[in-house]
RNA sequence: GGAGAGAUGGCCGAGUGGUCGAAGGCGGCGGUCUUGAAAACCGUUAGGCGAAAGCCUCGGGGGUUCGAAUCCCUCUCUCUCCGCCA
């Protein structure tokens, strides 16, 4: 894994967007390949002459030459293979040096990002449905659930800490048929394969997409060892295919899957406090492809579109918005957010991101395709989105299908699901 | 957790210090033969860097040696037996 960072030809093509100590590092692997493989004073050339030397003591070495002559020569290669043990290790230092440098170099946006310092600079691309218009003042979800008593955020403070929830009775089960709902959704209807992945994961594969080294602090660790509870399905999902080559006709691969997603939260201090926007510890089913370069951008949208269909089939107003280059993500080259509308506090709020990550993750990674016999293995590009995340989602659903007397109609797709049509405070006549 | 055995090319499998990037088989691809196919036979069939020559890679890392797939250490993973367990 990783070696791919180094591949000089992409390295120069990035030079001139890097810090300077970074790109003049970088303009020398021309002297760094010449002094690999230049001349005869290269390290292959000394290899080579290596080699010969001891091929030529190996065929000596049963008889004819004198034993002093064999002593000769050996302290000779002795002397000579040090030296050349010492060249190879500093090459291998420097060559890991720069690579764990390469790790902190974020993704190039793709041409058509608009360009923008922050998310004031995104750009709506598109909306669907109309925020409702009330008689009344709306609730917060979680106002709404705990008069509900679908959510119990006290004692789930208590048994665990802030930001972590425990749904209760309909709340759980709104919960579960959200997420299977959408798996439903994906596999049926778009074509996805599902994947139920583990929930930890070791060190290679959070570098393999992204999250390591630079976005460490945010990972919960298990203490001791080198293994991490998922962010996102996206880890174990991506990394499935990591140090692997696909054969060209399997392209694409779609996988969904369902994952608990825990993160430390650090640096969100005093943001999102109250309710199920930021926890510790949420549900998400998460949409992957893995495609041929020149497909990667129509997979996109239709990754986007499957997402989206989630809300429409909800009934959920939500618009699309394109994140500028100021708001990119780390290893995203192209990033569409789904955000959906919250009529307590009348915003969008983000409840799917979807990216295409091009060939970032799959240089960390190693994954690669082969269309053809005598073709050379190529990077494939990779992409995720949310489709979606069940918390919010379920929050949402809250908040826009809250009536005046505090209860909960349940969305007709959800209904067999759920198994009522409307979700009632405990005691209330049905 | 304890005891032991392993990890070699797409797969199986030989190789226990020297010319081995690696026998043989299977599978794949190409060809001969055939009306066509099968069988048989011949050839070919890993990755990285490089324009090429070539160099590197036998799970990962380190060591011994003039020389390591082969010996030593270590890590990871797999398998068998015991223990434990949903």
């Amino acid at each position: 894994m990783l070696s791919g960072l180094l591949a000089p030809k992409e390295l120069d093509k990035l030079a001139p967007t890097l810090p300077a100590v970074l790109s003049d590092a970088l303009k020398k692997s021309d002297e760094r390949q010449a002094a690999i493989s230049g001349g005869d004073a290269s390290l292959e050339a000394a290899h080579r002459a290596h080699r010969a030397m001891v091929d030529a003591l190996g065929e000596a070495r049963k008889g004819d030459l004198q034993a002093f002559v064999r002593s000769q020569l050996g302290k000779l290669l002795k002397e000579f293979s040090t030296h050349l043990k010492d060249a190879e290790g500093s090459l291998k230092d420097i060559e890991a040096k720069a690579a764990e440098r390469a790790l902190w170099i974020p993704n190039m946006p793709h041409e058509s990002v608009p360009v923008g310092a922050d998310a004031s600079g995104n750009v709506e691309v598109r909306r669907s449905g109309e925020p409702p218009v009330y008689s009344f003042t709306p609730k917060n979800h979680w106002e709404i659930a705990e008069a509900l008593g679908i959510i119990d955020f006290e004692r789930a403070a208590k048994i665990s800490g802030a930001r972590f929830v425990a749904n209760v009775g309909l709340g759980a089960r709104l919960e579960r048929a959200l997420l299977n709902f959408m798996l439903d959704l994906h596999v049926r209807d778009h074509g996805y394969t599902e994947i139920f992945p583990p929930f930890i994961v070791n060190t290679e594969s959070m570098t393999g997409t992204g999250q390591f080294p630079k976005f460490a602090d945010d990972q919960f660790k298990i203490e001791g060892l080198e293994m991490h509870l998922v962010p996102t399905a996206e880890v174990p999902i991506t990394n499935l295919h990591r140090d692997e080559i696909l054969p060209g006709e399997a392209l694409p691969v779609a996988y969904v899957a369902y994952s608990a997603c825990f993160r430390k939260e650090a640096g969100a201090a005093g943001k999102d406090t109250r309710g199920l926007m930021r926890l510790h510890q949420f549900n998400k089913v998460e949409l992957v492809n893995f495609t041929a370069p020149e497909q990667s951008y129509d997979a996109l949208e239709r990754l986007t579109a499957s997402a989206e269909e989630v809300l429409k089939r909800l009934g959920l107003p939500y618009r699309v918005v394109e994140l500028c280059t100021g708001d990119l993500g780390f290893a995203a080259a192209k990033t569409y957010d789904i955000e959906l509308w919250f009529p307590a506090q009348e915003v969008y709020r983000e409840v799917s991101s979807c990216s295409n990550y091009e060939d970032f993750q799959a240089r960390r990674a190693s994954i690669r395709f082969r269309e053809g016999e005598k073709v050379k293995p190529r990077l494939v590009h990779t992409l995720n989105g949310s489709g979606l995340a069940v918390g919010r989602t379920l929050a949402a659903i809250l908040e826009n299908y809250q009536q005046p007397d505090g209860t909960v109609r349940v969305p007709e797709a959800l209904v067999p699901a759920m198994g009522v049509e409307v979700i009632r405070p405990p005691g209330a006549p049905a």
